[in-house]
DNA sequence: CGCCTGGAAACATTA
DNA sequence: CGTAATGTTTCCAGG
């Protein structure tokens, strides 16, 4: 079944783009034909092509519904990615440059006709952009701005899906979901999923054809749909959300005082998964119960959170800080505003309902953004910014707008839009690490475990560091005296791209006790905690000011548009990024993730936790005992190793031997099975778990089991692998990248390869610290991501990686927009899945120096946008610099890094969750079909 | 008094 | 259908 949702759901998504391979390949062939595909794609489309860049900003906007389709995608689309990966590194040689792109692109593929997107897409995209940015809020108030957004609360209308949708629902399957998930749920999240589900379902068609198009992004507005859904999905906030407080009435849904009223089911429902859409509904409705839920907490005025308004700004430092940033990039904005405008409006007004578009107008002026004194108007600014953005966005205008327009109430003061934020890269997109001169790394990565505060309770606290101190940030390469903003967002830790985190918000803490300040911020639906990146402290940060809250499942599932699964979904990972603003007027932006956080008090209490592994590979003679080190370890804890199809198939499990009289409860030592195959001749990648029990496993580590003859490194084989089933092998020395294969893919291709990245491959884990998790790589940057887990989304991995490629793929695009230019990126992104996706984009400016420049992007693009992309090579940006030099050096293996990906192991453990995510896209898959 | 926490009861779901 | 195993969310209490 999975597998069937999965891959319809791929399909759905961006099956047009490689509906083949997706649909048509389930598992390793997924992959290999992906390859294939990604490359016959992108000679196909383009040819000559190169690379580009551009070509994938375009992508992304015109999907922003593609964003969030693949956001469902992601997971599979990771495999995918990965297949990209090699194929666009074996295949393009070439077009390596384009590869790497092309993965990044290859979102853009997914959307399918990515082509299309490409045109019209920079408007879109830039919308898209700005949407997000827009938001932004500052502030404390942020908490319950998040709120509100997730809630809806803001909104009007849609308050919720807006925030779903941001991105989350995008990335779930909110396609597929969306379809399912309109039906139950109705409009609310129709708007949402209107782009989503516009995308998606019509996307079938639609993305194909209509909205596809170049708008596509637009989409939402370009389609028709979207405005329709705007329209639904204003009623269904409303409905849902009501304005403000009515929202959050609703959203208080749960109403329930205490909690004994009900929860909110809330999460359970998700867990029926599936049915999700039904119950989640239902659910909601249920716990609207009536009862108030508990808004105080967050409910718009109150400030719900603790942070209130007035904190948040605080200090004056922040303020000044920000100020700062602001300034320089107000310019930026500006142009991207006005870039973005014209194509976005347009659509956007189409899509837009009438009130946001109003707002719009006239907030429109708002270049102003910046500025916005806000005050109360924070709520107006606030949105006025946005509703600039908005129009630009389809999606999120109309959530936005929609919210807007009753938010305008809002009291807060969020702030003070950030105007810049507007322009900058969605959350979801994957972005690189390291670029050019400029690292971004994780000097002291957070604790393993941190128990996340519910809105209910106090804060629990800034996130440590196992050493007891707080995380540390820091950008090497920058000599420029301008102070930067590093941002801060809770992002996923499961196996798809990195994304923000439907139910994690950070949450900002103050006090005596923290010596950072910091300042909060709405990205589309996300907390954004920006903190100053100074050049008097060497652009290094203490990240003492960063909490984690926890949003009830249930409250989230029923947005319209999340299609994500609170159940077991409590490994989080800590996003940082910078945006750099160059000469060129371009902006590089990076991003590193922390290594895995499980935020769950019992999970981090009984789940197995491996953090480091003695060894990474070994001859498949076996026999050779590993260290592990991690957490709740037990006497009768079990390793097992397992070798995975890339379809997902079992091809080998086997239980080894542990050692249990050194058992401890962060160590145990456990000796290599031998492999199945004693006479491999090339590496084979496979993956261990401890087990504690049935439900208690960790997330799967790599290993991988070398030819006695051969030497590791390898390249390649990946065919070989396939066959074997093996992921990847290879090369990874990474042992952790595991993750998602995008990491690896990581190309340097870049738009320019440019980039150096583009060099590296993916960085392996480089995380500062590292040492700890294996950091995978995840896609976005860090390493870490091991596998945590949970998340499973296994056997989707097919399909739902593309989804969330997708949705990456688009991001990136979205940058590149603006610079580079659509074409050709467009193309390629169609191509290239890949699973890079990521690098993004933006790669370079060049691009944008290019050619997109003008057309393309118009919107936002490139010049418009400051950002340039950035390359990244790495995608996965995590690599950390300095890994990453020495993985340079080691680059060749790269290479072979590539072709895993993809690991569904994990998806054993994550079944839970996937499985019901899959049902839910099967379902919605089904509808597309129909 | 308020922030942090650790623990755990009360609920909820899933097996 | 009842029960056990799991998970989530709300309370409590101590530092």
């Amino acid at each position: 079944m999975q597998d069937t949702s999965c891959l319809s759901g791929s399909k759905f998504t961006f099956g047009r783009v490689f509906p083949t391979a997706l649909g048509k390949e389930p598992g390793l062939q997924f992959l290999t034909s992906l390859a294939a595909e990604m490359k016959s794609a992108e000679e196909e489309a383009f040819p000559g092509y190169t690379p580009n860049v551009s070509l994938s900003l375009p992508l992304v906007r015109g999907n922003p519904c593609l964003a969030s389709q693949y956001h469902t995608l992601q997971s599979s689309p990771v495999i995918s990615m990965s297949s990209c990966h090699q194929t666009g590194f074996g295949l393009r040689d070439d077009n390596s440059h384009h590869n790497p792109a092309q993965g990044y692109y290859l979102p853009h593929g997914l959307r399918p006709n990515g082509a299309p997107a490409l045109e019209s897409p920079r408007i879109e995209i830039t919308a898209y952009h700005h949407q997000y940015p827009e938001e932004e809020v500052e502030e404390s108030a942020s908490l319950d701005q998040a709120i509100h957004q997730k809630r809806g609360v803001n909104s009007i209308v849609t308050l919720t899906l807006p925030n779903a949708d941001g991105y989350r629902d995008p990335s779930c399957l909110s396609p597929a979901s969306s379809a399912s998930s309109r039906s139950c749920n109705s409009d609310a999240s129709s708007f949402e999923s209107g782009f989503y589900n516009y995308d998606n379902s019509p996307q079938n068609s639609p993305w194909q054809s209509p909205c596809v198009s170049p708008k596509g992004s637009s989409s939402l507005l370009s389609c028709p749909h979207a405005p329709l859904a705007p329209p639904s999905a204003s009623p269904r906030h409303s409905p849902s959300t009501s304005p403000q407080i009515g929202a959050q009435a609703e959203e208080g849904w749960a109403g329930h005082g205490p909690r004994g009223s009900s929860r909110p089911n809330s999460p359970a429902c998700s867990g029926g998964g599936s049915n999700g859409c039904g119950s989640g509904v239902g659910k909601r409705k249920y716990s609207f119960n009536g009862a108030p839920y508990r808004q105080p907490s967050y409910t718009p005025n109150q400030s719900p959170t603790p942070s209130p308004r007035g904190s948040p700004r605080v200090s004056v430092t922040d303020e000044s800080w920000l100020a700062n940033t602001n300034q320089y990039t107000n310019s930026a904005i500006v142009a991207a505003i006005n870039a973005l405008t014209t194509d976005g409006v347009v659509d956007m007004g189409e899509g837009i309902p009438i009130k946001a578009r109003k707002t719009n107008l006239d907030h429109s002026p708002t270049m102003s953004l910046k500025t916005e004194p806000g005050g109360e108007e924070m709520g107006p600014g606030s949105e006025l910014l946005q509703e600039d953005y908005i129009s630009r966005l389809p999606f999120k205008k109309e959530v936005y707008g929609g919210d807007f327009l009753d938010v305008p109430q809002n009291p807060y003061p969020w702030s003070k839009p950030k105007p810049y934020l507007s322009s900058l890269p969605a959350l979801d997109w994957q972005l690189p690490s390291c670029s050019g001169p400029y690292s971004l790394q994780i000097e002291v990565q957070p604790k393993s475990h941190h128990r996340a505060h519910y809105e209910t309770e106090g804060s629990r606290g800034a996130v440590k560091a196992p050493s007891g101190g707080h995380p540390v940030v820091q950008l090497y390469g920058y000599v420029e005296s301008e102070p930067l903003t590093l941002q801060l967002f809770i992002g996923t830790a499961d196996d798809r791209l990195l994304r923000p985190h439907a139910f994690y918000q950070v949450h900002r803490i103050t006090g005596k006790t923290v010596s950072t300040a910091s300042h909060e911020a709405l990205q589309s639906n996300t907390k954004v905690l920006e903190i100053p990146l100074l050049p008097e402290n060497n652009m290094r940060a203490i990240i003492d000011c960063a909490g984690i809250l926890k949003l009830r499942n249930s409250d989230i599932e029923l947005r319209k548009g999340e299609t994500d699964i609170g159940r077991k979904n409590t490994r989080v990972r800590m996003v940082f990024r910078v945006h750099i603003n160059q000469p060129n007027g371009r902006t590089i932006s990076l991003q590193a993730a922390s290594n895995p956080i499980e935020c769950s008090q019992r999970s981090a209490q009984e789940l197995p936790l491996v953090e480091k592994q003695s060894l990474d590979s070994y001859p498949a003679t076996g026999g050779k005992k590993i260290l592990l080190s991690g957490h709740n370890f037990l006497p009768d804890s079990k390793v097992v190793f397992v070798e995975k199809a890339q379809d997902g198939h079992h091809l080998w499990e086997t239980e080894a031997k542990v050692d249990k009289d050194s058992v401890k409860s962060t160590a145990l030592i456990v000796e290599i099975p031998p492999y199945r195959n004693q006479r491999i001749s090339s590496p084979v990648q496979v993956n261990f778990y401890v087990c504690n029990g049935k439900r208690k496993r960790s997330q799967c580590q790599r290993f991988t089991y070398l030819s006695p003859n051969v030497p590791v490194i390898k390249t390649e084989p990946t065919d070989d692998y396939e066959s074997l089933g093996c992921p990847d092998l290879s090369v990874q020395s990474n042992p952790y990248y595991y993750g998602q294969p995008r990491l690896a893919p990581i190309i340097p291709m870049g738009e320019d390869d440019s980039s150096l990245v583009g060099g590296y491959p993916p960085c392996p884990p480089c995380h500062g610290s590292a040492s700890s998790a294996p950091a995978s790589s995840t896609p976005s940057s860090s390493p870490t991501l091991h596998d945590m887990s949970p998340v499973a989304y296994p056997r989707c991995l097919s399909t739902s990686p593309v989804h969330t490629r997708a949705g990456h793929l688009a991001s990136t695009i979205h940058e590149a927009p603006a610079s580079l230019g659509q074409p050709s990126s467009p193309d390629r992104g169609i191509h290239h899945l890949g699973p890079h996706g990521y690098n993004q984009v933006y790669s370079n400016g060049s691009p944008s120096s290019s050619p997109d420049g003008s057309d393309s992007s118009s919107p936002g693009g490139g010049a418009e946008s400051p950002f340039t992309l950035v390359p990244p090579t790495q995608n996965q940006g995590r690599c950390s610099p300095q890994s990453l030099l020495p993985e340079n050096a080691s680059p060749p293996p790269l290479a072979v890094t590539v072709k895993q990906e993809p690991q569904e192991l994990d998806q054993m453990y994550l079944d839970d969750v996937n499985e019901i995510i899959r049902n839910d896209l099967s379902s919605i898959s089904v509808h597309l079909s129909a």
